[in-house]
RNA sequence: GCCCCCGUAGCUCAGCGGAUAGAGCACCGCCCUCCGGAGGCGGUGGCGCAGGUUCGAUUCCUGCCGGGGGCACCA
């Protein structure tokens, strides 16, 4: 848009100037400078100063002159700031424009194709089957959806999916634990103590009798547990495309090729009885088991194939967001699959770091010991979806996040998502009033929009400018947060408009432009929401009714 | 000992190498004739330490200090 017009100026002023483009290209951005008024700044005099030989403000010097005698489309004036910034300031239809643009774009708003043609599988969650997803795992479920629908706006091809891994230990463990409780016994010493294996023996008697074996049990539980994972990330709105099984790699032989194509390639050995692995020769710190001495499969065996076949589909990227404490398998799994033929690099694994609970001011000690845990559905029991995900969206993955149960409940009223929801709700709300009063939204091409110079209005304007710029940034650095940064500021200046900027008025003019506005406002709010996964109600449940 | 993440306001956190570092909560004031007060306006208050790279470092590099998470023939 516009912004790519000033670029292609200044760069056609960097040759009429006789300045080379810097390698990378011109970075042109607002000001971060509160002081600074201009609209759009670039270091680019200060980039080249040192191989043109002359010091940056006479390089921006001689930029600002060609720009300021050319004058592309809505520059007002170049000047030379600073140490050799060169701000530029356009004239005030320029915002107009971006206005017409948003409304143009409608609810396309903020989609980019930065990623189009990507067939990306983005693989989150995938916590195991003998038990409930614990409170801490609603972070991954929050942010691999909203870095799904983000990496969508940018036209990426994204795929879903959930491993379960039931083919393991653990599985044999919660099985042998279930059958322990259906029989009125103590499960092993280390299998599943959680109170919520009791609960589900009494499910098992109801639902197959008094005659169920171990395995039988283990299956019904398996089965139990995936139906009770499905209902709890439906309660939060999260749909997986795939939901792909550990054991149909071992039944199909594709954890058997794996290996065979490895000996082939030569990147195996054996000793003491096991199959290693040469991961050393990719980077990994020390050679990996794929085959113990017993003869069974480590995990890392079924985690290749398993990568492996998600390229076998056809996904031509792989992304998987996984819990730091696993960050030491990471080398080991990439460097594995470059051993079978993966690009380096495969899959790109997101590590987050972990959720810690609070409640009464006390860190809640999970015990798998004692079953002590809280799960997902114990925070959905207490406050709404929406305000669920927008606390685990609130902070850079690189953050240990604490979640304080009772802040996040108690004075859920206060929730930060409501605030942004709130925007949105009031201008649904002035729709309803302009409807109520026969005011009718003309075409915006017959609107004037030269009545928008508030300055609550122009903050607006900019903010929405930006929008397109945030989402494709988040996107790139897999930073879902970052939208909700962009949000939450977007709704403090749609609420500091609001108050001070009246939309229906008798001006007829200025209350056709705000109406425009606020519909380009709406558009963006509900595309922020939307891609983290949050509702954009167009009315909010009043609250403090009791208030007189 | 080695590897990963983080030390920014009293608290919780933002901040693609740019000019005088932002927001929420908390605290202190102020604003309801008017589109929903789940709101607005103002005030108090900060980059762990030391070097290095750079025209310029909260941001990049190194070391130290502090916090969290890992270093299995467990998943």
């Amino acid at each position: 848009m516009i912004r790519d017009q000033l670029l292609a100026a200044v760069d056609a002023a960097l040759d009429a100037a006789g300045l080379p483009i810097p390698p990378g290209g011109v970075a042109l951005a607002p000001p971060t400078d509160p002081r600074q008024t201009a609209d759009f700044t670039t270091n680019v005099a200060m980039q080249l100063a040192r191989t043109v030989g002359s010091s940056p403000r006479d390089v921006a010097a001689r930029l600002v002159e060609v720009l300021n005698a050319e004058r592309p489309g809505h520059l007002d004036r170049a000047e030379v700031a600073g140490p050799g910034f060169v701000n530029l300031y356009l004239a005030p239809t320029w915002l107009h424009e971006v206005l017409r643009d948003v409304v143009a774009v409608g609810d396309r708003f903020g989609l980019g194709t930065t990623l189009s043609g990507e067939r990306i599988n983005l693989e989150f969650v995938s916590a195991n089957p003998t038990g409930p997803i614990h409170a801490g795992a609603g972070r991954w479920i929050a942010v691999g959806d909203a870095l799904a629908n983000l990496l969508s706006s940018q036209g990426a091809d994204v795929h879903r999916e959930y491993y379960l891994n039931d083919a393991g230990a653990q599985l044999d463990k919660f099985g042998a634990s279930l059958h322990a409780r259906y029989e009125g016994a103590a499960p092993p010493e280390d299998g599943y103590q959680g109170a919520y294996v009791v609960d589900l023996a009494a499910r098992l008697r109801e639902a197959l009798g008094d005659a169920v074996d171990e395995e039988t049990a283990r299956e019904w539980g398996y089965q139990a547990m995936v139906d009770d994972i499905r209902a709890d990330l439906d309660r939060i709105g999260v749909q997986f495309d795939t939901w792909f099984s550990e054991r149909t790699l071992h039944e199909s032989g594709e954890v058997a090729a794996v290996l065979d194509d490895l000996r082939t390639r030569g990147a195996l050995f054996d000793d003491d009885g096991a199959t290693w692995i040469r991961t050393t020769d990719f980077g990994d710190p020390r050679d990996r088991v794929l085959v113990k001495s017993d003869g069974s499969p480590t995990y890392l065996l079924a985690d290749l194939a398993y990568h492996r076949n998600k390229f076998a589909r056809g996904w031509t990227h792989l992304i998987d967001i996984w819990g730091a404490d696993h960050h030491g398998q990471v080398k080991s799994l990439q460097s594995g699959l470059e051993a079978l033929g993966a690009s380096p690099g495969e899959p790109e694994v997101l590590l987050g770091q972990l959720v810690k609970l609070q409640r009464g001011g006390e860190l809640v000690r999970l015990s798998k010991r004692t079953g002590d845990i809280v799960t997902l559905a114990d925070i959905l029991d207490e406050v709404d979806p929406d305000v669920a995900r927008l606390t685990f969206l609130f902070q850079s993955i690189d953050t240990a996040q604490t979640f304080d149960l009772d802040v996040v409940t108690a004075q859920s009223m206060e929730n930060p998502v409501y605030y942004v929801q709130y925007a949105h709700a009031r201008i649904a709300s002035i729709g309803r009033r302009a409807a109520a009063a026969g005011i009718t939204r003309l075409p915006i091409l017959d609107a004037s929009l030269a009545p928008l110079v508030h300055e609550r209005e122009v903050d607006l304007l900019r903010a929405l400018a930006q929008y397109p710029d945030v989402v494709a940034e988040a996107a790139a650095m897999r930073a879902p947060h970052r939208v909700t940064a962009w949000v939450r500021d977007f709704a403090k200046t749609f609420h500091s408009f609001y108050s001070e900027c009246r939309v229906l008025s008798d001006d007829i003019a200025l209350t056709q432009a705000r109406l425009w506005l606020a519909e380009a406002c709406r558009i963006a709010l509900a595309s922020a929401l939307a891609i983290l996964g949050v509702h954009a109600p167009d009315e909010m449940t009043r609250i403090d009714e009791d208030i007189p």
